[in-house]
DNA sequence: AATGAATGAGACTTCATTCAT
DNA sequence: TATGAATGAAGTCTCATTCAT
């Protein structure tokens, strides 16, 4: 009997572990990291605190999988956007426009991502995410500097972190205030903007202009 | 006797809180903002905890105060280099240059500066410190539009910040932990790439190039 | 195993919280709130200091819940002697006995209760418990002034009020540090002399003479 | 020279101390004893923190003498009032008033004497101030149970315990918020009904009606 | 005699983690 | 397996008092 409910048990107890993994992105999105507190977790969860330790050997576990996940998505996105066959400054601009998309819709999710403190484990993660979209860029980067619509003369894995970076700080740093209420318009603008500064960053002197 | 010391003892207790702002800004450097409980700064500074709070009224205090600080070092550099006759593009790349040397001395510090959350009264100062940024910028890269050099339809405002989180994400993200091991060389190519890639990101299409 | 044991849980829970309140009630009758902090309650109680803050929002709570239930037991003591059918003045003096009588065997509390300054959340608690006390007396003071034996020309709020300052003061101010070591006689002498004071201050100038 | 000056030292020495009870007063007046910390003691009377403690042993040595001296002048403007050829009645009701008058207009301070917690030293003044009304009281309730007005068989000791407890807390107890925005007539009607009460509560039963 | 910087104990509160049930 | 009460270290801040100047 108790070996037969076995693949029941398994089901339910990774039911409950993508619960807890859902609540956290929640919250996480809502405030960051510092706003999800084991406690909350747990509450929004409905689940018992120890539980969330029966699935996760700590906080920062739990944290590290949520990271994971939610970057996996981005930078899925992200690899979706390049992984055409158009050529690479389009495929760039693709890409860049569907990162940017998401930061400006979700900015305290894209901040917690990219700059918010946690712990170690994070920040091993959080180096593997930035090395994961590097290697993105990277391929796509080197594309163009062979179609010659990119810069033949640049450090690829540092044009990729800057870009990050750029996006970042132009889109969840100072103007996040206004991001939030901004108009559809504005927010067109703005990504338009933040975009075509990126592109034109890496982009080869006597390449098309947008 | 008497009370004809006052400025002995005006003199210590600028010494003692000067010292209180150094270590503070010490730990800063070396773990950010999050490393600096009042408790470490008192201990560090060899004196009690009450005698942080003579000094400053709050921890917050404490914090705006080393960040005010530490990015008005950090503002003036980047003003000297722009405040020149030559080119814009040219005071530009000086300024790039500077401030991405800095930030790669001490990464833990720029990252602090940049992008660390701490509270609303250093986030007021952090705002304060980007519009000192983009104001630095601004006229440089206005100058620079007039002057042909940089691309006449891009927001300054928007470069400016774009430049400071390209920079910042560049060399304290990603790369940070290979650029505390960098060899000299490195650095500098390092430093090289990354201010080509801000400068290029504003350039006129058919500007000169580096 | 499972979880069926949670009615035993919850009766441990509640012991703990009740042992929580039960031992400010003490610290309280002791030394007023002032004497009751959050880790002299905690040490008292056997739990960890946290512990106390898993029963109570904050200290704040903690010492409104004391003081509610203190006051209840005080206010229904009153009321019971009351609610009765006998003459309003006669209910009167029985109400005012029992208060006295509680008031110089626990003189700390009673101030506790009636006089100590602690926190907001506290003085709304006591401005409730001096509203049922207002409410209690009016009824019966209305009661009286309608059957004649109450003076007519009176504001029964005020009555109220005053005596509750006037038992409260001759009980346990001057006299308290005396009623400590008082003999069973005196304090039977004291406590019939203040509520004929009281009494007699209501009382219509033809009533009936004690 | 040094000897010569002493005279005028010690008037300084004196208007100093002075100015230290003054400023304490005021804050005692304004805010209770918990609002005078040595700090803002110091400030406000302009001299060095250090310099109190030249003038008084320590801030319960400062406290019990600003209480002194406040409760003093209560005393004394009570013991004026029953200072009097007039009735014995007429004369209690004349310093009730008086009274009565001096706590609502002062309510903070009128608390502060009466009730607030500070410490040993403070509440063996306030025993003090205590048995100096009860003392002050006594003489006249007694001299007006000799005339008859009075009645003969009350304690006054405790009468005036009561007394000074009823009016403390009909006037700063429940209804001190209203007071402080009563109008002019409003409090002149309070201090009427609370004098009444007190006196009524002493009056000897077919005694003359007010 | 005056100064005021420095002290340091003690207050409240938070929260990741453990473990008896 | 699940629960959630309990833990306790660590954090910020206050303030009466001292003592070198």
């Amino acid at each position: 009997m108790a070996y037969r409910e076995t693949p029941r048990m398994r089901a339910r107890k990774e039911a409950t572990r993508q619960r807890i993994l859902d609540t956290t992105h929640e919250l996480v999105a809502e405030g960051g990291f510092g706003a999800a507190s084991v406690a909350r977790v747990a509450e929004q969860s409905g689940v018992a605190i120890g539980s969330v330790y029966r699935h996760f050997d700590s906080k920062s576990d739990l944290f590290a999988d949520v990271f994971r996940r939610a970057t996996e998505v981005e930078v899925n996105r992200v690899g979706e956007a390049l992984d055409t066959t158009s050529p690479a400054d389009e495929a760039l601009a693709g890409a860049l426009d569907a990162f940017a998309r998401r930061a400006i819709r979700a900015p305290t999710m894209a901040w917690a991502l990219i700059a918010e403190p946690v712990d170690p484990q994070v920040d091993e993660e959080r180096l593997r995410y930035r090395q994961a979209y590097a290697e993105l860029f990277e391929q796509t980067l080197v594309r163009g500097m062979r179609e010659g619509c990119f810069r033949p003369d640049q450090n690829p894995k540092l044009s990729s972190a800057a870009t990050v970076g750029a996006i970042a700080e132009a889109l969840v740093g100072p103007l996040s205030p206004a991001a939030n209420g901004l108009g559809d318009d504005e927010a067109e603008q703005l990504i338009h903007d933040i975009v075509r500064f990126c592109l034109q960053a890496v982009r080869a002197p006597g390449g098309q202009q947008q």
